[in-house]
DNA sequence: GTAGGGTTAG
């Protein structure tokens, strides 16, 4: 094209550029502009908002306000479009002071008047930066500008207010949208909404809004409405519900990509069916899908927490011979597995292949080590390692200490579990809810109730208030110290605060009553305490 | 005959 003499019409020109952005080639599409401009091309205004956009796109927005100036200089005059695409850019990058910035400038200075597309650039950033009444502030305000909103702002809103699991608000802007401004919604509404009913579990209303989507004509279900659904009923471990979604979206010609039957076959993993999740993945090529590394992981993870070490390892060996490589997340699976089943020596060896494989371990990795040593009873090894990686950030990390401070006490290092409640403060770290449950059972374990009544005392004023967790430990501490004065207050506390026993707390009650050291006045109370699934004795044999 | 905004997932 830039040999042709004439030049062909920036519209061509354009256009090229616009397809290569489309097709996702950010920079390319911003080399051809550039050459645009070196062989004399006249770009316009089109032409230049397609090179800002692929700028935005690439998370260079500064490049874009550079462009922006090139347009002044070169006498393009900047529009409404430049401008929501620069904004959008700034909300992409976080740069919500920016954004908000350049948007009241635009207004006040006149620069160019909003239309319905910048306000939902704004809207949207307002939301990410969970701002929804703000938001909502700012749908008011347009439409008393006289700029009428439509199914995108709304939808904006209603994705925000879901996602925050306010569900009753979404709802309620929904019925504005839908009946007081007729505005009709569409898939994406809808998947907003299914996402946020899914997130809490409100199945009955899911299938409503679903029969709703099928009753309108105008709106089916998509791939993305199926797979929010395999989504939700895998998290929420209904993986049988999960599988009839695939199988409609195969009867519907949705076909479910690797990544829904990998949510699947985790869905599977995850519950120990791993009988289901190998079949399901053995499977996968008979449907012209290709496992790739996270198929793979799901089901190393299955196997090393059904304590099947070998299954998992031959596995593990399988990704490399199908061509892929294990990643970090391979590994650490495999290193946790290899733990729990006190295989520590080949644990060693297999962090080194890791290494050797140019993989660095991540916290996560790092928290596997530490809990794995510290459950294998390698105290030593876990203090050389916690030393060795001293002050850096893989040891700002409360969860860091919550390992440590329950490895060390299980291990009978009570001190050395108190000295690191005592650090973790010292390096700016706030206890969370774990801290204190390791501490209290810690303390409890080593005979020391009345230290542990103490620090659950103050869990409350440290802006941390103990929870279920908390109470069970603690109450289990109790008898396992024979202080029986406290037990009636704190069952008294817990059934105040709704909460009920553990399996472990209800059997060890059971044995404390048999051995009389509970008094036959508290079973009452004790009964409240006990929850509803535990009191199903219909799978118990008669 | 060309440009900007909203939904899912490891």
């Amino acid at each position: 094209m830039i040999q042709r003499k004439p030049l062909p019409s920036v519209v061509k020109f354009t256009q090229l550029l616009n397809a290569v952005a489309k097709m996702n080639h950010f920079s390319s599409s911003l080399h051809l502009f550039k050459q645009m401009c070196v062989v004399g091309v006249p770009v316009d205004a089109y032409s230049m908002n397609i090179a800002i956009k692929c700028c935005c796109q690439m998370s260079r927005t500064n490049d874009g306000f550079a462009l922006l100036g090139c347009c002044f200089r070169q006498a393009v005059v900047p529009n409404v479009f430049t401008f929501s695409t620069l904004l959008d850019g700034l909300i992409r990058e976080d740069r919500i002071i920016e954004a908000e910035r350049l948007f009241k400038k635009l207004i006040k200075q006149k620069l160019c008047e909003p239309d319905v597309v910048m306000y939902s650039t704004m809207i949207k950033g307002l939301c990410k930066f969970g701002n929804n009444d703000i938001a909502i502030a700012l749908l008011r305000l347009m439409d008393e500008r006289g700029c009428k909103p439509n199914v995108v702002v709304y939808s904006t809103i209603i994705d925000s207010l879901c996602k925050d699991k306010m569900i009753e608000a979404a709802f309620k802007l929904f019925n504005e949208m839908v009946f007081a401004k007729g505005i009709q919604p569409d898939v994406i509404t809808y998947n907003s909404l299914i996402y946020g009913l899914c997130n809490l579990c409100r199945w009955d209303k899911v299938s409503k809004l679903l029969k709703e989507m099928e009753e309108d004509v105008r709106i089916s279900p998509n791939f993305q409405t199926f797979s929010i659904l395999v989504d939700a009923f895998c998290k929420d471990g209904r993986v049988d519900e999960a599988e009839a979604v695939i199988d409609i979206m195969v009867e519907r010609g949705e076909a479910p990509d690797i990544v829904t039957y990998n949510t699947l076959i985790d869905g599977y993993c995850l519950r120990g069916e791993m009988i289901k999740a190998r079949m399901l993945f053995d499977s996968l090529t008979s449907k012209g899908l290709i496992p790739d590394v996270f198929s793979y992981n799901s089901l190393l993870n299955g196997y090393c927490k059904s304590l099947k070490i070998e299954e998992a390892m031959h596995m593990f060996h399988e990704i490399t011979r199908k061509g892929l490589k294990p990643d970090i997340v391979s590994y650490s699976t495999m290193l946790q597995g290899l733990f729990r089943v006190g295989r520590c020596g080949e644990a060693r060896k297999l962090f080194d292949e890791m290494r050797s494989q140019g993989l660095t371990p991540n916290e996560c990795t790092y928290r596997i080590i530490l809990d794995g040593l510290c459950n294998n009873r390698q105290v030593e090894d876990v203090l050389s390692l916690f030393h060795l990686v001293g002050d850096s950030k893989l040891n700002s990390d409360i969860q860091v200490y919550n390992i440590l401070i329950d490895g060390m006490s299980k291990c009978g290092k009570l001190f050395i579990a108190r000295d690191l409640f005592q650090d973790l403060t010292l390096k700016g770290l706030k206890p969370n809810v774990r801290t204190y449950n390791v501490m209290i059972s810690g303390l409890c374990r080593e005979g020391m109730p009345e230290e542990a009544k103490h620090l659950f005392r103050k869990m409350g004023e440290s802006g941390c208030p103990p929870d279920g967790v908390t109470y069970n430990v603690l109450l289990q501490g109790y008898f396992k110290n024979q202080n029986y004065d406290d037990v009636e207050m704190l069952l008294q506390e817990m059934d105040g605060r709704r909460y009920s026993v553990d399996a472990s707390t209800l059997s060890m009650l059971i044995d404390e009553m048999a051995a009389g050291s509970v008094d036959r006045s508290m079973l009452k109370l004790i009964g409240k305490l006990v929850p509803k699934e535990m009191m199903d004795t219909s799978a118990v044999p008669r």
